[in-house]
DNA sequence: CTCGCCTGTCATCAAACCGTCATAAATCCG
DNA sequence: CGGATTTATGACGGTTTGATGACAGGCGAG
């Protein structure tokens, strides 16, 4: 899934600018030229970023900053401010107040989006890790979590590594001894066979009653992870 | 204890500037003008934040904050580069590189320390003063207190840090060797399993009667402090 | 100086995990 | 169909790993 991004912006051309910019790069974007409405959008789905205008009508940006820093759920994303160029008091206390970075206008795109994603790098991995998902089973190596449709499994340290080594080789099939090189490690004199009953353990671990196996079986070649 | 900066700049004088201003908001301040030392520096002790001038003799800005990112120790330092007015290539390079933020020249060393506040309080918010919550347990780093539900813990000075590293880093499996590093220091050759004692000791303290162990032990490979 | 708190290490124990094997089941091939 | 090859499965012994309680040294407060 695509990181989102709220950008809030009432210079209408700007704002499509923005959204055309970071569409391109990837991003799922919404936008808004109000305050109120901004923290009502916000609320409803959380973004993963804000990019936020300073000056915007109705409700001043500092003031849309401070409300989604006191909300727990809204407290940690990342806000970049616009603000013009000379502000500099604004631009402090817009940091003061919580924003995570700002740009001073005018700005290139380019420029805005680097800034965008130093900040998702940031943020993101602390929030989740980076998760690999096949098939609703969801890894996290960072958190050592494995989930199969929300529910928490429970793995060994082996299979862990088996059933990570799938999850980056998605539809191919991984022979025996690739497998022994990649999980036990290079220099491994462990029997070939060893990896069969691993694949089992794993099976046990991540199938649970009446859900299909997403190990597949390759006669005479290995096994093979399928999406 | 303070948070330590470390300041890579080649003009004396602004270095100096740097130097006294960051003293003044109570930050533990080291600089060099060398880029090589700089990552020397490092090594001998992983600083909070590093304001690295682009432009520095030797190597290159850019080369010193890669080989930073290469090394899993501090590919999570915040860096904050300094440039020159104008040079918009070379600050999209710096932050495609890993830089987190940029500082361009001539600037105010209320702008930068602003800047410096914004990126310790999403780095490590417990030196920004913050006060870090995760599941009920409140962690208040500028009072050494801690309290669960309410009610004031008693923890030793090891468990504090050891707590705190925990809370800085929630969701993440930290091995053994990490956190002796981050909780003991970087060069105590201390044995790991003393780890699994401290963490016995901080798990009587924070678990009274009926409450859940918020410190998950995830076999072979560390522990984990999940919200 | 003495007491109490904090720390690092060690020995021990129980549980989890691992690699191998024997056997059953499946698949292939002539 | 029958033999041969390959994979699945259950069981087992041995090893590794983490939890726990005990202990002695260090250090600072009184």
């Amino acid at each position: 899934m695509n990181p989102s991004i709220l950008v809030v912006e009432d210079d209408a051309a700007l704002c499509e600018l923005l959204s055309w910019n970071l569409n391109a790069e990837g991003y799922d974007v919404r936008t808004t030229g109000d305050g109120e409405e901004a923290l009502l959008m916000v609320r409803e789905a959380i973004p993963d970023a804000i990019i936020l205008d300073w000056m915007i009508e109705q409700v001043p940006g500092i003031e849309v900053c401070r409300q989604l820093r006191k909300d727990r759920a809204t407290a940690r994303v990342p806000v970049i401010m616009l603000t013009a160029r000379g502000e500099e008091e604004d631009r402090i206390r817009g940091l003061k107040t919580g924003a995570d970075d700002y740009v001073t206008k005018p700005f290139s795109p380019r420029e805005l989006i680097a800034r965008v994603e130093a900040l998702l790098r940031r943020s993101r991995p602390s929030l989740a890790g980076d998760t690999l998902t096949i098939g609703g089973i969801e890894l996290d190596s960072a958190s050592h979590r494995v989930r199969r449709s929300g529910d928490a499994l429970h793995l060994g340290p082996t299979e862990f590594r088996l059933l990570r080594y799938f999850m980056e080789r998605p539809n191919r099939v991984l022979s025996r001894q690739q497998i022994l090189d990649g999980v036990w490690g290079m220099d491994s004199d462990i029997d070939e066979r060893t990896v069969d009953v691993h694949i089992r353990r794993l099976r046990k671990a991540i199938v649970r009653e009446g859900e299909d196996d997403p190990i597949r079986t390759v006669r005479a070649a290995g096994y093979s992870m399928d999406a």
